[in-house]
DNA sequence: CATGAATGAGCCTTCATTCAT
DNA sequence: AATGAATGAAGGCTCATTCAT
């Protein structure tokens, strides 16, 4: 998807790819020539400096985390915890906008300007399941509650180290999703 | 707390507080040496290269955040979810050690020596976890279930930047802990 | 005055333009491009590179600032002083000759072809004003010497920074313009 | 004169020589580092970047301009011509400093602060021009424009291609300085 | 012709590292 | 040990120039 529009597009793809490997400090003018095959000298054809392309990789990648997801999400329909989990999957399950997303919470810790855009991303994610949320339980208190655990669990594992991240058998994680969607079938 | 012991611990202390501030990319020789009032040429004598500080950096990092927290967890008594609330706060809570524990967890993403401290850490901060919540519960997938939770609820929430994140309300949170404890006795 | 003939003409107006913002250095294919609103390629299609702009701008100022003065002022007539208070006016005066003139002074001191030019502009302008002095002395050596006065005090007192430089007053420019011409009438 | 005195003063020194053979544009890191035959890392353990080099060049050519020409004048005495004519050769006739003095007189043309150093410069020279002329002149009005006339003499055949610049016999020179001095002796 | 795209050289600046003192 | 000085590699940015369309 998107493999090479206008060569303006590759330097972005180019540079969330790297960003998704090594962070903001990774994105480097002269690295992404090198990948993209090209000379350093024609990126500012495109952009008026490294800066510039930082802000124009979070547009595209805030574009794309919201927008695409939540629309392919809602056309397929399905119940709340189907259409949850299809979310879910989208983003974080997504081999080229998951290590995108993680990357960018860290970057967030340390600059403002991609914190704001990432609270816009988180809000619109958070009034998501918020939605969800509501038709499973009445008590706000514990909706809010709920979508907090939900979005730690989803965001958290992948920070975890332990053997309990990445290598949590699936009926843990199962019983893990139980706990906080409030399944009465859980005891049963 | 270990303000300035040898010299050469004054250069792995800044190094965590420049790690903390900044991620492992801003941990630069010259930037240590100048915030010590020192020059950048002394370095060598302690450290082969910046590898070398890297390297000891998270040595002292291992060390200062496992045997130290429970050291004084045990010390202090209490029953299960009150030396866990403490050992959390300790490691969670802390102006020093947080920024740093998240720093790393974004740095082992990208650096499998780093990853492998961080599984060590992580796993005895979840040997600690389990022992907690076996107290609570029997079922050993509901234990597992609880501890991932906790973890992902405690490590997580940092990396979250929707108004849920550091703005929860406390009775919020207060809800997300209940249903991770599976205290029966909140709904009542 | 020849704001926009040929568009290659524009590119030398521009350049001259420039170059008397911004001496030599400044006189950039890119600079101009945008100023033009044009694509720096373009430019190629006038000029083999830039030192055959700056060629050609050379051509163009010393056509202009020879020919078209003299031409000028022969025109209108008048006495020695009269004509020659009209050439310095229209040289020294315009907001547009001036600037090139000066810039191309100091770059004649760098480069020996702009200065075989401005030997030839300048020569031609000695001649007149000889011509000038003739007639108001006798003597060969007043004459030089009062040349180089005059040609001094109009070109010299551009590249002063004291307050004696623009903010002489009147009366004192006109002193110094007595002296120069020798006027045997001022002390009266 | 100050061939190598401490490391940092050799790169202003060399820096000097390249504004004065090629202006302020032509004065560059690289260029200097090749001609001090040092590599240009070494630059930024002296000056902050090539703005603050500048910066203490013109401090050392303000401060070289003007104290310790006029320490010289002074302590060697003469009468007023003699002392004038000693001062414009130490600053006008030197091989180092005049084409210096010439570079900047251009480069103030296009940047306000180095504008003002020559102001403070040129305000002294001009001062002590004052001093020279009043011990001539009884006239004010008269005594500025000698001055002016003077200061453009010194500084402008410099800026003169014609054949009547370097190339003006002795005795028109001589005639120059008669005329602007008001020798009443000279037609003797 | 004029444009969009790219190249390559050059320059500014940073920084890990070395070394004589 | 610590400092001052220097090195060399890397990376950001500019700009003259070329070329296909």
């Amino acid at each position: 998807m998107g493999a090479l529009r206008t060569p303006r597009d590759r330097w972005v793809e180019e540079g969330l790819a790297v960003l998704a490997e090594g962070g903001p400090d990774a994105v480097r003018v002269e690295v992404l020539a090198k990948r993209l095959g090209v000379t350093k000298g024609g990126f500012y054809g495109y952009f008026a400096d490294r800066e510039a392309l930082l802000a124009v990789m979070l547009d595209a990648w805030e574009r794309e985390s919201v927008q695409e997801v939540l629309e392919q999400v809602e056309q397929e329909g399905g119940d709340a915890r189907t259409r949850f989990a299809r979310a879910g999957r989208l983003t974080f399950s997504s081999d080229r906008l998951l290590p995108i997303d993680l990357a960018i919470r860290d970057w967030a810790r340390r600059d403002e300007a991609v914190a704001a855009r990432l609270r816009r991303v988180d809000g619109r994610r958070l009034a998501y399941l918020r939605e969800v949320f509501s038709a499973l339980h009445d008590d706000p208190v514990d909706v809010e509650a709920r979508c907090l655990l939900a979005f730690c669990l989803a965001v958290g594992h992948h920070f975890l180290a332990a053997d309990l991240a990445g290598g949590a058998p699936a009926d843990v994680l199962a019983r893990a999703g139980d706990l906080v969607f409030g399944e009465p079938a859980t005891g049963a």
